[in-house]
DNA sequence: TGCCTGACCACCC
DNA sequence: GGGGTGGCCAGGC
């Protein structure tokens, strides 16, 4: 694609690429925060991330994507859960309304 | 051009 | 241990 991309490393339409790479490229049965992914882009956007996948998390593993403390997805809770039971990922209950957490210290994808 | 929103995070009380 | 506030990044109107 000629033009667009000048002496940026990764201009906008690449951010979004670079999301879905990230998240492409967690194990199954592994896990990553939101601020995790944005790390690795090398910016903080992590409300971006979650914006990202909210639009185009549809063709990746959204479920291996998950906020800091180990809750899935804000309203995605039922639909990710069968995803880490059938990865093996270790859930534990909790009392909060998605009812049950991601153990991190177990799962959680460090590259 | 500027403001608000949004699958968030870290810090403080 | 739990709850609340501010801040950061990107996109859309």
């Amino acid at each position: 694609m000629p033009a667009r991309s000048a002496g940026r490393p990764e201009p906008v339409e690449g951010f979004v690429a670079a999301v879905l790479a990230v998240v492409a490229n967690i194990p199954a049965g592994r896990v990553a925060t939101y601020g995790d992914v944005a790390a690795l882009l090398g910016s903080r956007g992590a409300r971006a991330v979650g914006q990202v996948m909210a639009r185009y998390g549809s063709d990746v593993p959204w479920w291996r994507v998950v906020r800091a403390g180990g809750r899935p997805p804000s309203g995605h809770a039922a639909s990710a859960r069968p995803h880490y039971e059938a990865e093996g990922v270790p859930l534990r209950p909790s009392d909060d309304a998605d009812g049950y957490r991601i153990d991190l210290a177990a799962s959680r994808w460090r590259p």
